[in-house]
Formats: structure tokens, sequence, C-alpha cells
DNA sequence: TCAAAAGTGTTCAGCGTACACCCATGT
DNA sequence: ACATGGGTGTACGCTGAACACTTTTGA
């Protein structure tokens, strides 16, 4: 079976990962210096080659791990990247996936990997190839996303307080919105939990926290219903 | 400069099209019957392998001129399928892209490619590997896009009459709407021209032929303004 | 004259948006 | 007591959705 394709070129295959987090602030993104060449010593996504035993999802999987120590992040394909010329050394063909992470989850599961750093996404460094064309149309997917799926909660932790999640989506659209049509929005969808506990760490009055609940967001599904955002 | 990769695997790499059309009432799908091995006789896209000179881009585009003649026709990459036994015979990563054609100037320059067939959408037969999931794939996407860009014209000849418009719109979406709010709606972003000519095929009255206006549309994004439909 | 499709306005409800004050608490 | 962020309700305008009749013309 395997003669069929045989004088039909074979190419490299890799996947990068866009990888944003968010800090309770701002809007971040993990990129690496690059410890080999090409490129040695520039800014870059994380990225590995497609080996022969995985399919692309389990690459893109595969490289969050090594780089990260993450596993089961929000992870999604974002798009192929296939110029000729994209990368200086040999013709590769790349997958481009982007992964959402809570930054606290990663700060102690980091240990080990400090290849990593986090850059706010407004302040990130020039990346090499067509690596910041990757990231912006991350972000414009991400943007996209967060408006029809409850998405953003991948980047924070179980709990948190409405004023971060508030935060989150300010940073997520750099835009500011207002705080009670926020607030009356989100509860409306009936997809978060509030909890007894306060976060106390931002106030003295203390912000309750909440949970998302997976389960009413699927019979919200069910029921018709949507989650879209402003 | 070409070695640092050579440790790295390598993969066949192909394309496939998703190739939408319409008749006029319905949304219609172009697929060939395959003439080679793995999979002969049974319906497939159209699809072929990225060589080493072009880009995934060309690629896509050579192969939908190679089977339909049409040149500079709506192709948008749609995402990339990379499981390892996919294909049968070996392993492929193809990534698809949808198409947006007119069935009228298919049908003229078709011509001396008898291997496609279109089918209506819900007629389509089945279809070889995963090629199934590709075509609903792009039916989502084509429904999304059509809601927020004028993607749809693309479908159609350069002149149109509103009720062809609508019948459109009721094909992709399968789903009937009121034809006073979709004038409307459709009127109201200012972006066809209404012509003198009629078009007396669909009725003894006639209904106004329209066309669509590039530099409207452009103008009215620099206005901050959307295209929204529904 | 009639059949068949084209064309045309109005009303209502729901939703997004703007907007200002009190509350709880640690210092 | 006070400063700081957390929490709450209402009014208005716009837009999507429902809905029925007249017009044109070829047969």
């Amino acid at each position: 079976m395997k003669k069929y394709y045989k004088s039909q070129p074979k190419h490299h295959v890799a996947v990068d990962c866009i990888i944003f987090g968010f800090d309770g602030v701002k809007l971040k993104l993990l990129v690496i210096k690059r410890d080999f060449q090409p490129g040695k010593g520039n800014w870059s996504l994380m990225g590995g080659f497609l080996q022969e035993d995985e399919s692309i999802d389990q690459a893109a999987e595969r490289v969050l791990e090594q780089l990260t120590g993450l596993k089961e992040v929000y992870l999604e394909q974002l798009y192929v990247y296939g110029n000729i010329d994209r990368d200086e050394a040999d013709r590769v063909i790349s997958v481009a996936y982007y992964a959402l992470v809570d930054t606290q989850v990663f700060g102690e599961v980091n240990g080990h990997h400090h290849t990593g750093k986090w850059f706010d996404i407004n302040e990130r460094p020039d990346l090499i190839f067509d690596h910041n064309e990757m990231v912006e149309k991350a972000l414009r997917r991400l943007r996209r996303k967060a408006k029809i799926q409850p998405v953003g909660f991948e980047l924070l932790p179980s709990k948190f307080t409405l004023p971060t999640l508030m935060k989150l989506y300010e940073a997520i659209y750099q835009e500011k919105f207002d705080k009670r049509n926020f607030r009356k929005k989100m509860l409306s969808f009936g997809v978060i939990n509030r909890l007894e506990q306060k976060d106390k760490t931002g106030s003295r009055k203390g912000a309750f926290l909440y949970e998302f609940d997976m389960e009413k967001y699927n019979g919200m599904l069910q029921n018709g219903a949507r989650f879209v955002f402003s």
C-alpha cells in the first residue's frame, strides 16, 4: 500500500505554539530564546518537528508539555504557514497552535524549565520568521472565540473573582467595560457559581469567588442558548 | 544552511479543496470520482500533493485550476488534518481549503474536465477518508463567514437579483428568511447597486439586477461599520 | 383576468449601553 | 474616619423579528 505516493515530495512539518497567559492584570505571551540554529539567541515561539508516530495535535501537545510541563490545557489549531522561504534554513511547513494557560499553574509546574519568558502582549519582543504574524492571528482568533465561547476561563485559576474576570476581558479586548453591565451579562449566562469564600487580596471588602460550571454550560447549549459576550 | 533539520522526518503534504457552488436554488458541492488508487472509484474532494517549489496557497490554487480551470476564485485555508491513519495508503498531512465559485462560470470553463460532479449539499455522497469531516467543517466556516463578510457574493454571477441573493442565504443557512427584513438589511449596508436591467427569467414582473460594489464595501469598513448579517 | 413572483412599512419586544451611589472593611 | 475597591438598578435607543397587501406582466 505504501507505494502509491512514492513519487511525491516530502516536507519538514513543524508545530509552533502561541501560548497566552493572564497574570491578573495583563495578557501575557510565553516565548523562548532559541538556543539552536538558525536564529540562535532570538526570541521565538515554542516549536518542534512533527514525528512519524504522532498526529499533529499530539505533536502540539508534546511540544507544549516538553517546554512548559503543562498537560491538558486549552489548545487549538490556528493556521498553517507554508511559504517556501518562511524558515531561513530550509523549507518547513509550520502548523501554528494557540494555547491558553493559567500562569499560576505554569509558575508552579515550571521549575526546571527556564527557557521561557512571559511578556505583556503589548511589549512582546520581535520574533523570528513569521512568528509575529502567527501571534497576531492568534490574538484575533482569541478575541473572536472569547466572544462566543467561554474560553477566557482557561486563562484563570478555577476560582476567580468577577473583577478579575472583567480585567481579563479588558486585557483581551484592550478596552474598558462597565462594571454593572459586565456583571449582568456574565451572570445572565448562568454558567458561573458564586462560592462562599471571598478573595481579600484585592480590596479590604473582599470580592466573592466564582467558579465556572461546565455542566450548566453544556445544559445551556442544549437549550439552544449561546454564550455571546458583548 | 540546509543541514540543521537533516535529522528530522519529512512527510507527504497534500491539499484538498472543498468547492462550493450555487445554482440559483441549492448550495452545491463539487466532488470527483477518484481514478487512481487508493480509493479508486470512490467520491472524493479534489486534491493534490504539495510540491517543492510552491507555497501551500499556491498548491491549492494549482489544484483548483487543474481540475476546474478556475482561477482567482475565493479560496481560504480551512484546517489541517494530520492523523496518522487518515489516508489508507500512507501517511499524508492534508491542508483543506474551501472555495466559492459561481457555477455558471464553471459550467462554461469546464469543457474538457468531466471528472467533477456537482451535488446538492444535502445529497452529497459519502466521501473517502476524512473528507466528510472536512466538508462539514467547511460548511460551518462558510456559515460563520457569511454572517460577517459578504463572501456570499462569490457564489453568484456579478449581476444578481435580490430574490436570488436571498435564496443563496437560505441555502447556506437552510432556513427561510422574511423577504422584507432581508431586503431591508441587505440594502442597509449600502454595498450593492441596483442596475436598470431586470431579470425576467424568474417571474413575469421581473426582478431588478444588482451588483456588489467593492469600493463602497471598503469605504464602509473604513468608517468602522461592519457587514453583519442576521 | 388571473396566476406568480416582486416589491414595500410598521409595530413591538429585547438587548446593549450609559450612568451614580452605597457597602464592607482594614488601617 | 476614611480610603479603597466591591457591589447594585434604571432608563433609553436601536435593532431583529413578525406580519399582509399591492404591483407588474405574460399567458
